[in-house]
DNA sequence: CTGAAAGCGCTTACAG
DNA sequence: CTGAAAGCGCTTACAG
């Protein structure tokens, strides 16, 4: 049950509290023999002291951790990756990384309020009283760029790259294969928005969409409905659902891409390895994990964020689309 | 800067801190005139009080959260799901679920001590003299079963399933698509034992071990030395990889199962999806989060962990082997 | 039926 | 050069 205390150190040193604390602290202008020092090191070290953090924080009102709330979404290697990079530069400042997925309508505040972390960090926007009420707690958010009118939404982009590459490649119809994951449908209109928008640009119809589960059956059943509207080239939502429409096709007997072009979001490791290999379009994760690590770094040192990186998607030709 | 405390809401409803925390935490035998609870109750929430969990920590020596600790491999959506059931289970519980990927060298000690959970889930295994330090300080452990003599290490078998779904199609000459991610080495090797084992009873040659990267140049350099060596069938190490020797089978012109049969491992939601469809091996993830859950809960309520459910890895019959 | 007091483990002015 | 004391916010015996 024991726990070793600050109090257990300082007892078996035979010194006060407040010397171990300044001892392990390394607390500056404070000269302490060297003897006392290392004695007092010596018998921690050998008690297996780790000091109380809850005592910590209450006392100093912050802790050393850095909560990163997920959204409800299943997050793919994309978000891991971030996670990862955002780790290990925070490790350096002896920070560590605290996961969060948010699950339902579990309020997020007593989370945080549980967890008292240095910052929190948001890869799915908050309510604006809720980072309100953190930084009246002393918490650093950092909350996703997506609100800010500075920062233009990459996700329209997405999906004029999609829509530019099948026109360029011939298709004068285009599909938009959609996910039916409501927990994702933003992101899925405005990638759709950007098809919509090019296709208008370039004096087409209006792409027909139809919602496509991760299943063969699915994408089957899409290819059919496309076929029968002359549709020649599909953008999807992500590379999943462009998978499922490649299995369609497959299944219909139709030759990818000369009969129907699929281009899909992500890159996920498989896409390279798809028959045929996924033609997809990607985001720099690698850049926008430091940026996402930068910025935490600047709240927590209270400078100024750095700028986002105006690194627009790009296309990854293969042979899909 | 603020931080609403026990004592605002004390001063305020004009009672003491004793009633405050009676009320608000509903103890038992402990009659408060409904109309101070009331006024305490309204205060509370007028003022937006939130407990110091730091506090309340220090105090009881115990949070309200679970802290996951997660191996440094890339968890996929098999990991995300039991987390899911298991954050959704505890939820009702009122705890959270943090989770952790322990990333290189950066002590687990330190974090646990920071955190101070309740209990600690390890999806990974502990060291021992971790656990006992843990339990030491009154932290409920639920560690991985794999050291538990009495749970059979599904890993061979899934190997056995493998390589007997090959020979029944035929095969004669087995080949195995290992992996060079290091972190994962010891389940790709428990598994490869599994299939040798199957392959010397049933009088086989030892399997042409290759490892193969998640990339198209690596699967087509494998079946090349595979074909080379007359190998029919390749067990591989997981579904990715099992796509990798797909891919190489398309561009080295095989026919997949007629000249080389492959089989994976996991069932990934894209496996279904693959050309052909592939024949892979899962376990029963819904049973396992669920039993992870029990065992959770079981620590928490002291009670003894359910058995282990002894549901084997089954096979996923497709088109590919 | 409600309050004053102690104590969880830590850090940091403030005295010696 | 080092120690006694206060206080972070909470809960819970213990008195009234």
């Amino acid at each position: 049950m024991a726990g070793v205390t600050s109090a257990d150190v300082a007892r078996e040193s035979g010194v006060s509290r407040t010397t171990v604390s300044y001892v392990l602290n390394g607390t500056p202008n404070t000269s302490i023999s060297d003897a006392t020092r290392r004695r007092v090191l010596e018998t921690a070290a050998r008690l297996g002291y780790a000091p109380s953090a809850a005592a910590r924080t209450l006392r100093s009102g912050r802790s050393d951790l850095v909560l990163c709330v997920l959204p409800d979404w299943p997050v793919g290697p994309v978000v891991e990756t971030m996670l990862d990079h955002l780790a290990d530069e925070l490790a350096g400042r002896g920070l560590s990384v605290l996961v969060h997925h948010v699950r339902g309508e579990r309020p997020l505040t007593e989370l945080w309020r549980t967890v008292t972390p240095r910052t929190v960090v948001g890869l799915t926007p908050f309510a604006p009283d809720e980072v309100q009420a953190m930084r009246r707690a002393g918490i650093q958010v950092v909350d996703t760029d997506a609100g800010d009118p500075d920062v233009e939404d990459p996700q329209p982009r997405i999906g004029r790259i999609q829509a530019e590459r099948l026109v360029a490649g011939g298709r004068t119809r285009i599909g938009y294969a959609t996910t039916s994951d409501r927990r994702v449908a933003e992101f899925a209109d405005a990638r759709l928005a950007g098809v919509r928008a090019a296709c208008a640009e370039l004096g087409l119809a209006d792409p027909l969409v139809i919602a496509v589960d991760v299943d063969a059956a699915s994408g089957t059943a899409a290819v059919d409905a496309w076929r029968a509207a002359g549709v020649g080239g599909v953008a999807a939502y992500n590379d999943e659902v462009a998978f499922a429409v490649l299995a369609g096709a497959r299944i219909a007997g139709l030759a990818v891409p000369e009969d129907l072009a699929v281009i899909g979001v992500d890159d996920v490791p498989l896409a390279a390895l798809a028959s045929p290999p996924l033609t997809t379009v990607t985001q720099s994760i690698d850049r926008e994990a430091e940026h996402l690590a930068a910025r935490v770094l600047a709240a927590l040192d209270g400078v100024e964020p750095p700028p986002h990186p105006h690194d627009a998607p790009k296309l990854v030709p293969r042979e899909s689309a």
